[in-house]
DNA sequence: TAAAAAGTTTAGGCACGACTAAATATTTTG
DNA sequence: CAAAATATTTAGTCGTGCCTAAACTTTTTA
């Protein structure tokens, strides 16, 4: 019989504040910086000291990979859920603003908490009930249940779209409540699809055609909508 | 000048624990019972030397009157917070089972973490979007903004109406999946609208309208569906 | 009215997570 | 390369919000 080695099995409770945590650290990797502890407790609003302990608790249960004065690099299931909670987060977002008509600039705080709520299933339905939209309404990428997150530059605006090209509505730009009401108004939802069917160099305001449907979007549209191209 | 008074204005934070003894409380009461210290701790599954401080940081916030060894009840204000908690709750329920396509033995345990979120906006905005609901599928009433509740009385099986009668679907009696599947099968939703149009003694079975096109209910559905007559 | 039941108080504990101050390590710079 | 500046960790405390166990008090009931 070879020895046994026993590894901590018992998973960290997640508490709302360690899932903040979390997040934190894999905004600053994605945005290329060094998850420092310092860059950390700024970013939460703490000290440095309360940062160096929460990570070594990480670094116990294999959250992050932590080496003291060098930051914290996640590990694979500290990703894994570090961008479940962004998936969640996105998901009520698209959710308030889509089905329940509130205004883009209104939703965060909301999503903050119910990023928290516990529930596969919840968030399994609840992206099939808003169509596995790849996209926020503010443009940004909703990570799958797998962690994998389509890249934000994938979208355009409208108006950089040439004569004949076809693509989906993924998000806008901005955050304007009567913008949202003008879309709604027109019915331009998530996931439109439409083609481009003429450009007027005159007032920068362009043609499409949905499914069998002529409109025209002025300049001002054309420049907020996000698209991704066919 | 006379001399001022002051009295303690610091609301109490809300946590979830505090929310559920306020629930624990409304439910007695509303069972007709005497909110004591045991009946709470047994409710609650928690020791009464737990409650009887609780009650006390209760009745310094006039939640609860609380006279020691004669149990609590609640103050209106108390008694508001307890309905909108059941309010959201039983919105919530709604919402995953009406337009997620779960089945209503799911729900309660993810309505327990989601009457927690603190919007009073999004619940607003939900009950708009589920068509100001007076009853979750179950047939329990839910509280309007007001804290006004509909009496579960007045819903009724189906099999008990009487030919000609008109009513509107409240709810189902039992949880079982296959039957929610089976009305959605049937397209009879929360809210649709019927009239009695023949009943067929030999196999009890019903025969209804819906706006201009009729449809048979079997026994078994009839006994199960609760509607609110007209 | 005395024993049983119910309720209360006291004392102490635990998890979480924040903070400060002091010690230590690393990086910068002159 | 050594001092100064900066960053990090350690150590020790504190507060919130609960909990339990055990001793004590009040109310109920037989």
């Amino acid at each position: 019989m070879s020895p046994q080695i026993t590894y901590k099995v018992t998973s960290l409770p997640t508490t709302s504040n360690r899932q903040d945590y979390l997040k934190a650290i894999l905004s600053i990797e994605m945005k290329g910086g060094k998850a420092s502890t310092s860059a950390i407790a700024t970013r939460l609003s703490t000290q440095p000291a309360s940062v160096t302990g929460m990570l070594k608790v990480f670094s116990d249960h294999n959250l992050v990979s932590y080496v003291p004065y060098q930051g914290a690099v996640l590990t694979s299931a500290g990703k894994v859920q570090a961008l479940n909670l962004i998936r969640k987060h996105r998901l009520w977002e698209t959710f308030m603003v889509e089905k329940l008509g509130f205004g883009w600039e209104e939703v965060h705080d909301v999503a903050e908490q119910l990023e928290h709520i516990d529930s596969p299933k919840l968030i399994e339905k609840l992206g099939a009930f808003l169509g596995l939209p790849r996209f926020d309404p503010h443009g940004d990428p909703i990570p799958d249940a797998d962690g994998n997150i389509s890249d934000r530059r994938s979208l355009v605006e409208v108006s950089a779209l040439k004569l004949g090209e076809k693509a989906s509505v993924r998000g806008v730009l901005g955050s304007s409540d009567s913008f949202l009401k003008h879309l709604d108004d027109l019915g331009v939802k998530l996931g439109l699809e439409f083609a481009v069917v003429k450009i007027f160099e005159y007032d920068g305001s362009f043609q499409v055609k949905v499914k069998k449907e002529e409109m025209v979007w002025s300049k001002k549209l054309v420049e907020q909508l996000l698209v991704e191209k066919k």
